[in-house]
DNA sequence: TGTATATTGTCCGTTCAACGGACAAACCGA
DNA sequence: TCGGTTTGTCCGTTGAACGGACAATATACA
């Protein structure tokens, strides 16, 4: 960072916000004329036309020849569709994190499963007090030692537990290996399901000193992510802190979830938040 | 109309296209830093804050507090959202294959031919846990090399494939060069409608380590669309893919196959031509 | 401790692209 | 024939986007 992120003032660029405003325009109507845009937008017509012109070179928006009204095409969905179902819990759950870190002063993460481990997406260490080892963000966790690994093996799909576990027994990761000990996975998976929650084993730290604990994220019964908790281990036994804070952890863990089954409920627009009309003209 | 519809000037609006060129290559990555734009997309590193400050403004953009990167949040989905065309899709299609990729774990997807390729349409990339390439839907892919392609070409009827191949002559894209090689075309074909299933060609992957294999949605007959899966090569060969996968791949192709034809029936009593018409050049 | 490289963030003078008023052409109903 | 409505284009003005330049921080290495 150079100087300080000083509050920047609310600019933009002028004529690509009046792009997205149109753009968005078009998704409220199925076709629309260069005049309708004008008075839904209180953009000017000619600029209107600009902008089709714009949206057009990138082949988002195709001209219905007979009736010169203007359509979305299927290849809008580049602006969006890059978009993988943990993104989306990150994104709604950085709120919902912020607000648990206030109840639970100790750091809390999110963390989903990719590439064989599960990684930190989230995290709510630098607004912890207790926080030791700094940037979490990105951090590979191996499944079968770390609470979220276990958390999110307990409660995730059969078809999907059986094909990482055959996944695992591939890897050249010395963590991965105990896939091959079936017994052990099927103890691991028996405590954490009985308990409601993981805990880390020993052979896998971030940090010597500190201890995590873990509960799923069950969307539609099934868990998609990972919530861990970091305690530093002479604080406090496991016990005692899910017994002082596992249902603020649960509670944040289902209001996550609910608020994933919401979005992919609603596949149509709605329109709870307002579209920024600039002046017209 | 006001005078003549005369042939417009390849411009645009700059700050606009490059406002949309930064939010493609947002989709293309989890997460990006402002330098890692610049080199994808080839804009300035200040021109890069400025778009990005823009996209904020609109909620389709946020940054992740410790690691600096951004990312699109559920927001974008507003300029995408609206869109109906070849509503077919996204009524039939969209829960069968959420179906599918439970039971198969792989990334699956929906593609249909259109402007001498094949286009994907509907994706499960962001609900498979095992997917590392994020680039879905939207994306083109060759009709000779891809295995989407090749399976519709094997499929579809005789005429339209001829034609299809003739075009393909005059393309200037590299890929489609091969169409001047009957008998290397003959010979993909025949091996593909001998395994029932097709294959990519190595000369095109849209991630290196990531293989494809299609099946071809027969509507009476003949191909409408194909069911592509991608899975990580070192994974699996194409034949344990196959043995594993390929009964519940042709499950949901007849699947969403039936419930074209029932749809066709259906709307062949009042006379809309809203069936999706294949375009040619 | 100093040097070098890589990266993030902001400032500001220049210039060119976006802006919208104005005009032209077509269509429509009366 | 005449107004009202809509579609498309031109062009002079101006302000917004542009990118060079600089500042600050982080890390690596001698």
């Amino acid at each position: 960072m150079a100087e300080k992120p000083s509050e920047k003032r609310a600019s933009g660029m002028r004529s690509a916000e009046r792009l997205l405003i149109v753009l968005r325009a078009l998704n409220l109507r199925n076709g629309a004329t260069v005049l309708e845009l004008n008075r839904d937008t209180g953009i000017s017509r000619q600029a209107i036309y600009r902008i089709l012109d714009t949206l057009r070179n990138f082949g988002y928006v195709r001209r219905q020849e007979a009736t010169d009204r203007f359509h979305l095409t299927h290849m809008v969905r580049r602006l969006s569709s890059g978009f993988k179902d943990e993104e989306w819990i990150a994104d709604i759950a950085v709120p919902i994190l912020g607000r648990l870190v206030q109840e639970v002063v100790w750091p809390t993460e999110l963390s989903t499963f990719s590439d064989n481990a599960m990684y930190i997406r989230e995290s709510t260490r630098g607004r912890s007090p207790f926080t030791i080892d700094r940037v979490a963000v990105g951090q590979r966790l191996p499944m079968l030692q770390s609470a979220s690994g276990r958390a999110y093996l307990s409660y995730c799909p059969d078809p999907e537990r059986e094909a990482i576990i055959e996944n695992l027994k591939s890897s050249d990761d010395d963590f991965d290996q105990v896939a091959h000990k079936p017994d052990y996975i099927e103890r691991i998976l028996a405590a954490t399901r009985s308990r409601g929650w993981a805990v880390g084993d020993d052979s896998f730290r971030l940090h010597p000193k500190t201890e995590t604990l873990a509960v799923p994220v069950l969307v539609n019964g099934y868990a998609r992510a990972s919530l861990p908790l970091t305690y530093i281990a002479s604080a406090a036994t496991a016990e005692q802190i899910a017994e002082r804070h596992m249902s603020q952890l649960q509670a944040a863990a289902k209001e996550i979830a609910d608020r994933m089954e919401e979005m992919q409920a609603r596949t149509d627009d709605d329109d709870d938040d307002l579209i920024p009309i600039r002046e017209a003209s």
